[in-house]
DNA sequence: TTGTTCTACGGAGTATACTCCGAATTTGAG
DNA sequence: CTCAAATTCGGAGTATACTCCGTAGAACAA
């Protein structure tokens, strides 16, 4: 499994574990609602700034939307 | 340091490393001369795909390039 | 069922990643 | 220092990331 298959599927399991819907995520990262379900779906290869802006959204470090998932460890929401 | 200026410092000190000129690595990563050089200096945010044909040329993990130095270990060449 | 929220999908437009070429500048070896 | 290799810096063109808008379909609750 390459960096950007980790990458779709981390941002789904993620996003979902912080309930958020693709809508509300794409407002809060500054990002288009449908750009994230294109990304979720593999549709297009992201550049590291937007990576740096869904990672922020999601409150987590850039390289846990990259890492596979035997190495997710996510933080608890305060 | 955010994941984008981790990536242009390691980019040029694993190629350094690998004894690679900047137009070597371009070759083998199916890549351009100039544009090696506008990564290092930090004048384009890459894609995920670009980071797979860089490690790839590299002989690294892709993730080895976006790491933190501290964290770092790079595999001798065989 | 009906309504509601979420997600998938399409198309057209804009911003920027990336290419290609040459030339200037820097770097390092001899 | 001189010479050669490596890097930097433009500019112009192409490919694709990303936006914006609408609509259709899926999921799930009432």
């Amino acid at each position: 499994m390459d960096i950007g298959q980790r990458f779709a599927r981390n941002l789904k399991k993620i996003r979902r574990l912080r309930q958020l819907s693709q809508e509300r995520l794409a407002h809060q990262a500054g990002l288009d609602r449908s750009y994230i379900s294109s990304l979720e779906r593999l549709k297009y290869s992201p550049t590291l700034e937007t990576i740096t802006l869904l990672s922020r959204a999601l409150d987590i470090d850039d390289l846990d939307l990259l890492k596979p998932e035997s190495e997710l460890i996510l933080p608890p929401l305060t």
